[in-house]
DNA sequence: TAAAACCATATAGTCACTATAAGGTCAATA
DNA sequence: TATTGACCTTATAGTGACTATATGGTTTTA
């Protein structure tokens, strides 16, 4: 299969496949006469692994780290769970910020209407004056 | 005022001051003799209001929009709001992706726990298996 | 046979900074 | 007086995860 074929089955760009090998996250497969990369299933299930991962917003980095942990099949699986559970921390606490921002956002709104001059406008008036609670 | 103060008096650091300069969102100041940067209160005013725009998460091209709208004093703000109600909207569509993305990953996380082998482990397995409702 | 679709590499752009390098200026101290 | 330290300058590269563009070779289809 062809770079086309792997990136459509997977959902992805092909250049978005010649980076995750740039970055190690997708081995380099062998190549036909011509240069062109030719990948097995193993690759397909290794990039939709990866795409999985991506969709639940790990980073490049953690998945490399799960990567790792796969080829250690009898070690504890800890150290896994424990990357999971610090991503559902930072997931969470991403949460709690936006939803202040979102107060903020609601509140600074509050303070105008569409009829105004800009010169009086309450939201640039807001983001003026300093009477911002952090 | 040289640019360590400002920056320090706003709480940013001299390097994005500079880099604000180079983006069109602060103005350059005048330099004394020996080519520091002298800033005025004007500069500190328009320092903060960046800062204040961007601790809600304003991209700098909306800053720039924003800028561009005080100097037209006398049109009306609808666009302003509408800038703003806009950012509301991508905030709150953010948090929407969030919280499905937690519910995912709790669900992940609840199908191991740390006694197993990493040949065992259930997140290791969710990631791996593709029975994930998008 | 020619166009369309595919493949290759290399390089630059995105966003909002942040870091590093290499050097000039100034006031206070040894 | 020399030097230390804190400041200032510019230029350039790095971050993360792609995405876009340029340029050219190969394969498939009409």
């Amino acid at each position: 299969m062809r770079i086309g074929q792997l990136a459509r089955s997977v959902g992805v760009d092909t250049q978005t496949v010649r980076f995750y090998e740039r970055e190690g996250l997708l081995p380099p497969p062998d190549r036909q006469d011509n240069g062109y990369r030719v990948y097995t299933e193993r690759h397909v299930e290794r990039l939709a692994f990866i795409r999985r991962c991506r969709i639940l917003e790990l980073s490049l980095a953690e998945i490399h780290e799960l990567q790792r942990y796969q080829t250690a099949p009898h070690q504890p699986c800890r150290a896994i769970n424990t990357l999971l559970d610090d991503h559902i921390t930072h997931v969470r606490s991403r949460i709690t910020d936006l939803q202040v921002l979102e107060k903020q956002l609601v509140s600074l709104r509050a303070s105008c209407n569409d009829d105004r001059e800009i010169e009086a406008c309450g939201v640039l008036d807001g983001l003026s004056e300093g009477n911002m609670q952090q």
